[in-house]
DNA sequence: GAATTATATTCGCCTAAGCAAATATATAAG
DNA sequence: CTTATATATTTGCTTAGGCGAATATAATTC
């Protein structure tokens, strides 16, 4: 009967959740739409390994969902349990835009993800629906 | 010539600030006015050196600021240097109010600060300005 | 200045979590 | 079934930071 979202989310989870820059830039780059992992490696310049672990740790803290499409993982950012962790996150996702390095990783990503001639092996994932060029 | 803070405040530096529940309850207790130490240390009821080390924590990340008045030290929540960190600080602390804890925590600071007999030693610190009753 | 009070810091220990390197798993392609 | 590709996990190491207990410092009082 409460009006809150019954399970007992505590805040300070979140905030470790989001208490890391290779976290919070992966936040900044999900922010529009979902993003293949790969997309995700080449944009922030980082190893595999490290942006995998770090979506498995915001994957627990049910900050993103992943989604399967054939050999591609796409993952989004998905609305926390708590009411006033989901406020305070879809706040803080929104202004990340305003960070210099955040608006050049965004840079980076629809350079990858829209150019007419991708980098490396030509054949690459499926764009994501909605960050394809006007 | 930027419209941002000149300091390089990184917001991951605010998050980890924000990831320890003891520290975001001591914000809370802040929320209001400026707190007398040893009343923290009762709301709370944890011991003083945890109390002290936490603050000394947010004092460092920049989130409070403390004055000293005889032998009690008040701290208060300061404004963070950085415009998006200032804005999730001042979103986050205001929204503590809507956890269970933490208003009960209000609760009990508010009958120690401003009970008539306040409980053990009676000689205590000055009451902060703005928290007495109406 | 000695004792008391309020607060801060240090110490030793322990866990969370960061990293790179290596390895495992899942899907697709041949 | 074998290989290649995309992603995830494990391993071994290192650091940040949590805790309680003990101790140090600062201001007040006697």
């Amino acid at each position: 009967m409460k009006s809150n979202s019954a399970k007992p989310y505590e805040l300070d989870l979140l905030f470790r959740a989001l208490a890391d820059r290779t976290r919070l830039r992966l936040i900044n780059l999900m922010g529009a739409d979902e993003v293949c992992v790969c997309f995700l490696v080449e944009a922030l310049k980082l190893t595999q390994p490290k942006i995998s672990r770090h979506l498995a740790y915001l994957r627990r803290a049910g900050l993103v969902a992943a989604r399967r499409e054939g050999k591609w993982m796409h993952y989004r950012l998905a609305v926390p349990p708590d009411t006033r962790a989901a406020a305070i996150f879809t706040a803080v996702s929104a202004g990340l835009a305003e960070d210099k390095e955040m608006r050049l990783d965004r840079g980076r990503l629809v350079g990858l993800c829209c150019s007419p001639r991708a980098p490396a092996p030509l054949k690459r994932a499926p764009k994501p629906a909605s960050v394809t060029p006007g």
